[in-house]
DNA sequence: TAATCACAGATCGTATACAATTAGACTTAC
DNA sequence: GTAAGTCTAATTGTATACGATCTGTGATTA
């Protein structure tokens, strides 16, 4: 459902399905993955408070649990943790969003080079396989969803280019890229995305690396100029009423 | 003591003193920087079994902290953590080696054009300060000290240029380093760094950007090309009888 | 009426206790 | 003598309980 095989590392466990977590051990990873995707998905607003108990009700688990994914999630950057206070939906600042996308537009480039110069037949076909479904989603008109996807094609190319430790770093970008999109997007066109990652792809089949290189830098700049970066005002809703049968 | 002001930012807290750890609150933070402490200076060889009540009871903290504590660092890529056996001292492998510095190389030079071009005449000061004690320790043959300031020396660098994100990822990328130059290191000259740490002081005195970004990538490359990635055979000791008047 | 103070409720930080899993050692069989 | 199997001790995973801190409300006073 996911893209997330990454070619040639056979390394198993937990590290293996979506968001690569670097720890958390036992039911915490099930929790993380289940906050994390609902915060990716924007079904969590950023600022939204994340108490301890509430989540544990939600999920059906002790605060011990919960506390280790939402620190786990607070080092990804997608939930902030203040002392005495709690945990909350990362609200990404303008600056913030300035320089995740100054980070991803120096290391992305550098992956899609990489992974169009070892890209396997099989891998191509996922890829090719994941904007499809991206395009489905985005023309139903699931836009979390879409732009999910949209964010796990990045990650599927960090994957592909096989570098473990640029990998998680962009997953961390990501993620926090998703926020980031949720409170500051300025743009309306839906199609945004299509063309790049189509042209993307091309460079792929042909194991052109410059080309990937230079397409990956152009649409990570062009996706940086869509953010309308200016100060917004804060709001405040419910846990339990956007979390239903999500347990 | 240990340089690490941050020129503009005035977000107090926890992110100030020294390994930033994004989130554990209270006195995990303090174990963190303990623990983070003792493995940078070697004091802690990689392969080590950190038992969280031995952690415990060496910092006089219940295992719930303790176990915040080995989260963070296991995020940090510091230690390991395997379910249902416990948290290691990290052994990276030859190829994490390989793609840590990969990874310096690509960011760190971009992080020194930032720094070069924005530096005040107080922080080069600091830089100088910095350098001088790297030298004094050197020379004195406290080589886990010398390492130790020669990362933050990097650290330091990442802060200056003022960008959260990415000096976060080279903080990261820089205590990785202390276990793969613990593991791999085959050079033999305590002078290796002085001279490169030298020229990019000078450029940051001219603001030149160019220069700084070229002397940095040298700098990572020599650093890279200084490993003998080949694997190494395990080890095992007792933790409580290298950690004695820490607690 | 507005500001200050005090108190109460709620939430987090930490410690401790119990359950589950693992690792090592001993026994036993071949 | 070696290998397999079982059992016990140790360690981690999880839950719960208690103490500390914060936030919001209400009373009191100028």
């Amino acid at each position: 459902m996911s893209l997330n095989h990454s070619n040639k590392n056979q390394d198993a466990g937990a590290r293996s399905l979506e968001g690569d977590f670097p720890l958390p051990p036992g039911r915490s990873l099930d929790i993380c993955q289940k906050l994390q995707s609902a915060i990716l998905q924007h079904r969590l607003e950023p600022g939204l408070k994340l108490s301890e108990d509430e989540v544990g009700e939600v999920y059906g688990a002790s605060r011990t649990v919960v506390r280790a994914s939402l620190q786990a999630l607070a080092h990804s950057g997608l939930v902030t943790i203040e002392k005495n206070r709690g945990a909350f939906v990362a609200r990404p600042t303008p600056r913030e969003a300035h320089e995740v996308f100054e980070a991803r537009a120096l290391i992305e480039p550098r992956l899609a080079r990489m992974a169009a110069e070892t890209i396997s037949d099989a891998d191509l076909e996922r890829l090719k396989a994941h904007i499809d479904a991206e395009h489905a989603a985005s023309h139903a008109g699931d836009m979390g969803k879409a732009l999910s996807l949209s964010g796990s094609f990045h990650t599927a190319i960090a994957d592909i280019a096989d570098h473990k430790i640029m990998a998680q770093m962009v997953r961390s970008l990501i993620s926090r890229s998703s926020l980031i999109i949720a409170l500051y997007w300025k743009r309306v066109e839906t199609t945004c995305e299509s063309h790049s990652h189509h042209a993307l792809l091309k460079a792929f089949s042909e194991h052109d690396g410059e080309a990937a290189e230079e397409i990956q830098k152009s649409h990570i700049v062009d996706l940086h100029s869509g953010l309308d970066l200016r100060n917004k005002e804060e709001k405040t809703m419910r846990l339990s009423d956007v979390l239903s049968g999500d347990a």
